[in-house]
DNA sequence: AACGTTCACCCGAACGTTCGCATTCATAAT
DNA sequence: ATTATGAATGCGAACGTTCGGGTGAACGTT
């Protein structure tokens, strides 16, 4: 393996002492355009590039930004990631960032994994992403006082930083898109009340439909795990209400669910997009190849994790950045199944 | 946010030096046990964590892995990402080291953002991934004599370290099993010959057909992108056929293009499963939910993020790991298509 | 001729570690 | 009593930067 080029080397190149080369190279030094041409000859000729962990030595600081997410079990998506991660590793590399993932634990031991990054002066911030009621982390974070932001928002008596995108908006959208389209009877398939996520989204849906002048009945909102079965088993009990009281359209909070619905009908012998709508969310990226392709909600994932970026380097620089809480709009994207 | 803990604040207050407090810390110090003792309370109470810059400076290493991939277009499937990085992640921090993902870059510019965090210094390997033919990366990693661990293989003259999931034994599986269940008529949905891994999968199906005793007809091959599109198009194409000429069953080499065929087929009025039988290669997590659920082959990507880390560290510390050169096996996972 | 300014550059110190060698002190061997 | 031995610890230096202050020469001003 070469060997690395010190700042000393291409000192001694250019005849100058190596802490006029750091201040030539840093734009903070009084040279003769003679002697400044001949740093930046040697540093050429070398291919020196100043070593980062003796800058980040010198800075006290890591210029680093931790973020760990929890992994998928094996038979479940994230289709998130690569977007929300590449969107972040970019928008970070920009300001001389970079991203350090490290692995998530349950629990309390989750916050050890925070705590020992923090003290090892490993990383300078934080995003924190799959965000729920009372995180310990958040908790933890703003004791510390160490920068973070989240992607998601956790209780409301809690100020910090975050980015998040607007579920109710979303379900309002798809509410509003199916009470256009003439339904009365709209069911949602929804998530236990401990998640956050899942009441933002839910909340849309009863929005929408006061809104829309419809009724809401107790029996149309189904709530469970966020699963393919419980998704196919909830709409089944949808389906077989009596045509009086049957939904003729079901939103679900997200994709899986939605397709579990959509398997649901097909068992029952109903056509997705004729005899039931049914609508899904997250826009799964397989959504759009299904029997009938799925009609969803869109989440910017990549304008979040450019944000979460934008305002987490704000908060390392020591500012306060200019947005502190963002709120995205996701979009409805229109297929057949609705 | 909260002073950091230096190691001399701990040597103040267990009364000793600053580095007879790092020689236990390290375990090489010859020291009574009282002291030891005094220190270790010293740190406890403190809760002190040597700082990992300064570590890394002294050590003239970053403790990091580098990797990169290529972030999929908005409507595409990187449902390996979370798997990969995951295992890659855990694998690599019990050793003390962390993964630096930094953006793709595309052609010459590629090799670039791998310079460049060599010179910085801030990586001490890296893993790379999506290889194939001619890959500047590995000529110039060789060159450079520089760690890493490729996960794919490349052209056969070069000699690198590298970790692969065994293409032509998923192929062999995939078709094997359709032979079992008396198909006679197999066609293949395959790339571009610029693309080794699709080589590797497509040279499975030929000598699984060979082995088999059966006719291989080019017009039971084709060829194009791994997409959708050229799934339904290539399915469309095979499944119009004379009778005498048109295949009972189709292998993939990706979910995507197998779910294209899927639809053609639908189009033509024939049932997977029943009609035609169908097999994709990947396993991507809504293939189960399909209608039917799609047979395909699952590769065991947690496996090989692990042991590409694994390999990496050997090299890393000057070993020659125990295996250089490693060949996973993928897995037939039966559903209805097929 | 003496003095102040400015320019162009040098130099010491520090960031928080680790490492090799030096030093001190007690104990045992001569 | 002197010397060798070993255990327990201290000390200086170094890793590659950046930063603030210092310094000598050239120049202009009175």
């Amino acid at each position: 393996m070469t060997h690395k080029i010190t700042i000393k080397e291409v000192a001694v190149r250019a005849g100058v002492s190596y802490q006029t080369v750091s201040k030539v190279l840093n734009g903070q030094a009084q040279v003769s355009k003679e002697t400044k041409q001949r740093i930046m000859d040697a540093v050429r000729e070398l291919g020196y590039r100043p070593n980062q962990i003796a800058r980040n030595m010198r800075a006290k600081r890591s210029h680093m930004i931790g973020y760990s997410w929890i992994p998928t079990a094996p038979n479940q998506v994230n289709h998130i990631l690569d977007q929300f991660l590449s969107s972040m590793v970019l928008e970070a590399e920009a300001a001389g960032y970079h991203l350090l993932p490290f692995p998530f634990r349950e629990g309390q031991a989750q916050v050890d994994g925070y705590r020992e990054l923090i003290n090892t002066g490993r990383v300078d911030g934080f995003v924190i992403s799959s965000v729920n009621y009372n995180d310990p982390r958040i908790t933890f974070l703003l004791e510390q006082n160490f920068p973070f932001v989240a992607f998601g928002r956790s209780n409301a008596e809690l100020d910090f930083p975050y980015v998040d995108i607007d579920g109710v908006a979303g379900l309002c959208q798809a509410v509003e898109y199916l009470i256009s389209r003439e339904h009365c009877r709209i069911a949602a398939i929804a998530w236990p009340d401990a998640s956050r996520v899942g009441n933002e989204r839910l909340r849309g849906y009863l929005d929408a439909m006061q809104a829309g002048g419809l009724d809401i009945r107790p029996e149309w909102i189904e709530r469970g795990e966020g699963t393919f079965a419980f998704g196919r088993e909830a709409a089944s009990r949808l389906l077989r209400l009596s045509p009086s009281e049957r939904p003729t359209a079901i939103v679900a909070l997200n994709d899986t669910q939605a397709i579990g619905a959509l398997h649901a009908a097909r068992e029952l012998g109903l056509e997705a997009g004729r005899d039931i709508s049914i609508i899904g969310f997250d826009d799964a990226p397989m959504s759009q190849y299904l029997f009938p392709p799925m009609t969803t909600v869109r989440q910017p994932i990549r304008e979040a994790g450019r944000t979460c970026v934008e305002i987490l380097l704000a908060l390392m620089k020591g500012n306060q950045p200019l947005k502190r809480n963002v709120l995205l709009q996701p979009e409805l994207i229109l297929r057949d199944s609705a």
